[in-house]
DNA sequence: AAAACATATCATAATATTGTGATATGAAAA
DNA sequence: TTTTCATATCACAATATTATGATATGTTTT
């Protein structure tokens, strides 16, 4: 597995074989803020309700008015409603007043390649 | 907004203005089907959680065991465990036995990406 | 003005998820 | 074999999230 010579009970001088504290230290080091995790945590959040996937699925074909979401996905208008109201406050989603419609769309690319990685990761 | 010419109440043969009905049986032929909704949903709630966020990018930067990931997170280790087998269940970590210790680490490059692409959204 | 329509907000019951104490398993050390 | 160590599983209280009925807001039509 490690590339090292021949000695057996080398546990001193070896640089591969560190120690639980090195390794602990290191680690550390290169975590991001606790306050980062919390915003990442809520940010992917987003993408773990298959109501939300489906209306960001149909956002990345066009851009869409409520009604018409609720009707592709024969949806309860409250239900699709409160669930663009989490979209919109997380910034993945944006809409335009047309009229009494509003239409919605995504605010961000990121948001689009996401969802493409996870398909291709769960398509394997 | 439309690069139609300059007639002014046209709303007969002007394919622009396509009714609801046609938006909605044009985006729902591009739907995915409802399991691979709920996978991915699956999939994603992974990320959102951030005491596994964090294991995720302890593991992204090296191999570690459980007690190394409790002891650089500060968490207890029933608590890095259960989450251990989360991410285990959804196959987005995998480990090897050493003796009495389990070494773990990421299957998957999407894992990463996806994390990376994240972590880049919140940066703005 | 009233009616009809599109959307948003509020309140809440049902459900899911989280962290953790207690405990089990299994391997190495004594 | 007994003890110790590393990790896993179980059970559950605390908390969070979901969908949805009831209702409010605001816009167009009549």
């Amino acid at each position: 597995m490690t590339n090292n010579n021949n000695q057996e009970n080398n546990e001193d001088v070896c640089e591969i074989f560190d120690s639980h504290e090195d390794v602990i230290e290191r680690v550390q080091k290169r975590m991001i803020e606790e306050d980062q995790y919390s915003q990442l945590a809520e940010f992917f959040k987003i993408f773990g309700n298959s109501t939300r996937l489906k209306i960001l699925s149909l956002l990345a074909i066009e851009d869409l008015c409520v009604c018409d979401i609720c009707d592709t996905l024969n949806l309860n208008q409250t239900t699709v409603s409160n669930q663009l109201r989490i979209l919109r406050a997380n910034n993945i989603v944006k809409y335009q007043k047309e009229g009494k419609m509003a239409r919605y769309s995504l605010t961000d690319l990121h948001i689009e390649m996401i969802y493409k990685i996870g398909l291709e990761h769960i398509l394997e």
